[in-house]
DNA sequence: GAAAAAACTTAAGGTATCTTAAGAAGCCAA
DNA sequence: TTGGCTTCTTAAGATACCTTAAGTTTTTTC
C-alpha cells in the first residue's frame, strides 16, 4: 500500500542520522498526518503559526517573504525527502511572516509539534534527530550569509547549481533568482554570458 | 568579592529567560571557568573546535572569517552580557573555520560543553535556556539573510546602529563595514552623505 | 488546439558599490 | 614628544547589478 511506502521513506530518511528501534518506529508512525497541496497552494501564510514539521514525500515547495516593495525573496527550497517549514515560527511559536508554498502538486508527511514534543521524552533518538536537523538549518543559513558576503552573483548561482542540482530543473528561474538575491533579468544575463 | 559579582551577572542574565532554583544555581556556578583575553587575542582560530559556551563579563569580542581573497567578514559582535562563539563548531563538534577575537581586554565566563550536557539532564531549565539562545541565534542569522536581500547598505547600517547602539561606539569602523558587507571606503562615503 | 497567462530573454541607460591610491587624523610605543 | 602604526577620509574611474520596456518562448487553461 502506498501509505506504508511513504512512511518507510520517512523512516529510512530518519535512519540516516539516528537509529530507531521498533518502539520508536511504532511511536513515530502513530503521529503521522498526510497532507496534499496543489500547485501554488500555501501551507503557511503570514499571520499563521507553524505547528508541524513537514517532510516532502512527493513534489516541491519553497518558503519566501515579501519585502516593503512587495519583492519576493525565497529563503528555502525543497523536493522529495527534504523538510520544509518556517522554523522561526515553529520554534518560537510566534506568527510567521512568510509564505510556504507548493511549487508542484505535493504530498507531505506532517508531524504535529505537540505530539513530537511528547515523543521526545519517550524516544530520545527522535529528539536527537530533530536537534540535528535544526542544527543543519542553522549551518545552512549561516553558509548563506557567508556566501552572500564573499561571492558575486555568478559564484552564488554556481554554488546553487552544485548544491541543489536536482532542484534547479524543477524550479522556475525567477524563483532561483529570488533565492540568489538578483533580478530575473540579471540571472538571465549571467546564464548567457557564461554559457 | 569580584568573582561572585560576575557570577551574579551571569545568573541574572539567565534568569531573564528561565527561572533557576537554588539547586540549579549551585550546579551552574560549579562549572564556571573564567578566562581573560588581551586586546586582539584569539579565543578560537581556524582548525580549533569550540567546546565552551562563552559569556562576556567585561570587554568586547567578534567572530569573523577570511574569504578566498583574505577579506575579513565579521559574523558576530558582542559586549558585556552577550554570548560569543562559533556555534557551528560548538554544536557540530567540527573544526571551526572562524576566528573569535577580543576587541578589547576581555573577561569571559566559560561553560564547558561536556559539563553543560551533564547538567541538561539534571536541570531542564538550563537546557531550556540554551535551547532558547540557540533559537535566537538562528533567528538572528535568518534576519541577516533577509536584511541583506531586502535592504541597501545604508539601510543595513541604520539597522545596525539601532540594534547595536552600545556596540557601535566601541568597534572600529572597518569592522562595522566588514559586518555590513561593504568596503570601509564605501561606509565612510555613506556616513558623509547622510550626515 | 487556440487563447491566455506565465516565464524568459534582450538591450539601453542608470545606480550602488568596489578598486586603487593618496593623504589626513588618531593612537600607541619608546 | 616624536615617530610609526592603525584607522578614516576623499576622489576618480571601473564594474556589478538594477530598472524599464518590449518581444519571445513556454506552460496552462478551457
Amino acid at each position: 500500500m502506498d501509505i506504508n511506502h511513504h512512511i518507510k521513506t520517512l523512516l529510512n530518511h530518519v535512519n540516516l542520522d539516528v537509529t530507531l528501534d521498533a518502539f520508536a518506529v511504532e511511536k513515530l508512525s502513530s503521529i503521522i498526518i498526510f497532507k496534499e497541496l496543489n500547485k501554488k497552494e500555501f501551507l503557511i501564510e503570514p499571520g499563521e503559526t507553524a505547528n508541524t514539521m513537514n517532510f516532502i514525500v512527493q513534489g516541491s515547495m519553497r518558503s519566501y517573504y515579501l519585502d516593503e516593495n512587495a519583492q519576493e525573496h525565497t529563503l528555502q527550497l525543497g523536493i522529495e525527502e527534504w523538510w520544509i517549514n518556517d522554523l522561526y515560527s515553529y520554534l518560537s511559536r510566534k506568527k510567521s511572516r512568510m509564505y510556504v508554498q507548493a511549487l508542484e502538486k505535493t504530498l507531505l508527511i506532517q508531524l504535529p509539534r505537540i505530539e513530537l514534543e511528547k515523543l521526545y521524552l519517550e524516544v530520545p533518538e527522535i529528539s536527537n534527530f530533530f536537534r540535528i536537523k535544526i542544527q543543519s538549518a542553522y549551518v545552512a543559513v549561516q553558509e548563506r550569509v557567508i556566501d552572500s558576503m564573499s561571492d558575486d552573483a555568478y559564484e552564488r548561482y554556481d554554488n546553487f547549481r552544485k548544491t541543489y542540482r536536482d532542484i534547479e530543473q524543477r524550479v522556475p528561474q525567477y524563483i532561483v533568482a529570488s533565492y540568489l538575491g538578483v533580478t530575473p533579468e540579471f540571472l538571465s544575463y549571467l546564464r548567457k554570458k557564461h554559457s
